[in-house]
DNA sequence: CTGAAAGCGCTTACAG
DNA sequence: CTGAAAGCGCTTACAG
């Protein structure tokens, strides 16, 4: 249906010039006279040349693009680490394609593993530590697949580099915080139990309420990070005795579920209980009441794990390449915790 | 640094035959006896064989896969579109891309180009409809640049296939809702006025107020459909000598950025002012008060967007093909709205 | 059903 | 600086 494709040999053959030349005029203008680099722009522009990637990538043996596997894009939380990872891939000229894992069609290890070959990608960010464990341990073949490193959550720890937040340090803040605000009876609802970032939090807040001997055990939920969790730990909750005065949710939107629900059965936060969330996504600030929570530096997240990858690639990894980089958190007070009365 | 890589043509050896048959054995079973099957299925796997889709695109021509370009992966709004999306991709065998045209690396016809390459794409959905003049118009050439599916968005009317929602009613819906609410004085906050969105949005709540001969006219401010544009219209709506009783906002992210700031500065809503949003994006039924809205049916936008793309892709699309698919919307009542006292 | 061979569109030593 | 030629790893008519 379409007019023929054209090819470097048309551009070539347009300007007078052989396949070679204009492919080096095209690549590496300095490698070529101007006068020849001119007319091959020219032959090139007037052609309508589009360079064929596949043919380059095939040749080449790369496909200047690297693949982010992504848990949840429904989840804001990702927004800013993939700001980063673009800015810091488009500096090292790298395309960037996203791939949702969380897709119901994602979700097995051989829908994934199409994606993690090195015809598609040159390295791939992993933002998922919850990946089918078949995919890295055996369709992962070290030397044939791309670098891989993980960002945020990591799975078969130290097997690929990785940077991560101070999740048992945040913890430890929104805990310290709590209790320097005088509560003693104070909650916790987790992440999935089976998630790396759901046992680092939860045990550095149980480190630092240990370290209080502060009134535990307290009331721990389980949930999974989203907001429905959020609000079905708030049902649990109001259904308790004794309730606690404080909970530390850990995700903001978990918090915003909880808090939501709360106030909907007319528990004031922070009056009747005061929250903490993790994770500072945009909407914590705007969220009546605003949500205290830890900031997680998101963009050089993503930087870093681009940093990462690119040594990886470029083959001139540290020795201790595998040694996870660990990001500071900060503690954001809002209006969702107050001072026990 | 690694091994040398395993083709077809290792695998072909070790199971021997000749690598067309390997060739067939993989990727069109039925067209090999069952024992050539097995035996290079067996010669594939103990070769660790991966194929090089590089190679396969080259000649077959075609990538595999969709690329998805994504305004403002940040807003939540698009997470249930992609979800739809890649649902039907994967029963149309076609991996997805995502591409986030946000991030300022992306913010010219130069570095977008590239991904709208035969190369990597079979074809194109687009969420944007404000990119680049310059990509559409010049950079793509039709015929061969891939095939080009707009959702939500739109861009050069009536240029290519396209689905989207109807903004017109469901701005409609929203302002005789308002109205039928007894409220005269109804103000609205827009989106950039340069997206169709907006325009298509601000068209249709004009029309539904002229329809009333309602109190007009009534508070207009622009805003960009991000959460801090709304608090910004909420500090120009607390200046207002005679303030609106309901205001429409184009977004339910301006929505809740609106609503937080007039909480915030002791106005209430829905006691001192209605609002409504657009989108119902998942937190909308959660923001304190949850927030009435108009919702959009985003699954099926990326399921349809997909199903015209595949009509392109495979040359049958209908001769009206171009004409815009309109999906319905539906007015969603929480508690943001009330009858005016 | 299977094999030999051509070719997809590039890039890059190798000569000149 | 430029050209002729090989080759990246597949798939697919064309014979048999």
């Amino acid at each position: 249906m379409s007019r023929k494709t054209i090819t470097i040999k048309d551009v070539a053959r347009f300007a007078g010039v052989s396949t070679a030349t204009v492919s080096r005029a095209l690549s590496r203008p300095s490698s070529v006279t101007p006068a020849t680099r001119k007319s091959v722009l020219e032959a090139a522009q007037s052609t309508g040349y589009q360079m064929n990637q596949a043919a380059r990538n095939l040749r080449k043996q790369q496909s200047g693009a690297i693949v982010v596997f992504v848990p949840d894009l429904s989840n804001p939380f990702f927004s800013h680490i993939l700001s980063g990872i673009e800015a810091a891939a488009a500096r090292n000229d790298k395309s960037v394609f996203l791939v949702n894992t969380y897709s119901p069609q994602n979700d097995n290890a051989d829908a994934l593993a199409r994606y993690l070959s090195s015809s598609w990608a040159d390295g791939v960010i992993i933002l998922d530590g919850s990946l089918p464990k078949d995919l890295l341990q055996n369709r992962y073949v070290p030397g044939v697949s791309p670098p891989v490193v993980f960002g945020c959550e990591w799975s078969p720890p130290d097997k690929f580099p990785s940077v991560r937040t101070d999740n048992r340090r945040g913890a430890k803040l929104a805990i310290d915080h709590l209790i320097g605000l005088g509560h003693k009876n104070i909650g916790h609802v987790t992440g999935p139990l089976w998630n790396v970032l759901s046992t680092e939090r939860l045990a550095g807040a149980n480190a630092a309420l240990a370290a209080h001997a502060a009134g535990l055990p307290a009331w721990q939920c389980e949930g999974d990070f989203s907001m429905a969790s959020g609000t079905q730990a708030a049902t649990q909750y109001l259904t308790l005795d004794t309730r606690p005065t404080a909970v530390f949710c850990a995700s903001d939107t978990m918090a915003i579920g909880f808090m939501s629900e709360l106030i909907k059965n007319g528990v004031s936060v922070p009056d009747d209980v005061s929250v903490v969330g993790f994770d500072d996504i945009d909407i914590a600030e705007r969220f009546i009441p605003a949500l205290t929570t830890i900031h997680q530096h998101r963009e050089h997240l993503g930087e870093s794990a681009v940093n990462l990858l690119m040594n990886a690639i470029n083959g001139n990894a540290a020795d201790d390449a595998n040694a996870p980089l660990v990001l500071p958190v900060e503690l954001i007070i809002r209006d969702s915790t107050k001072a026990i009365s």
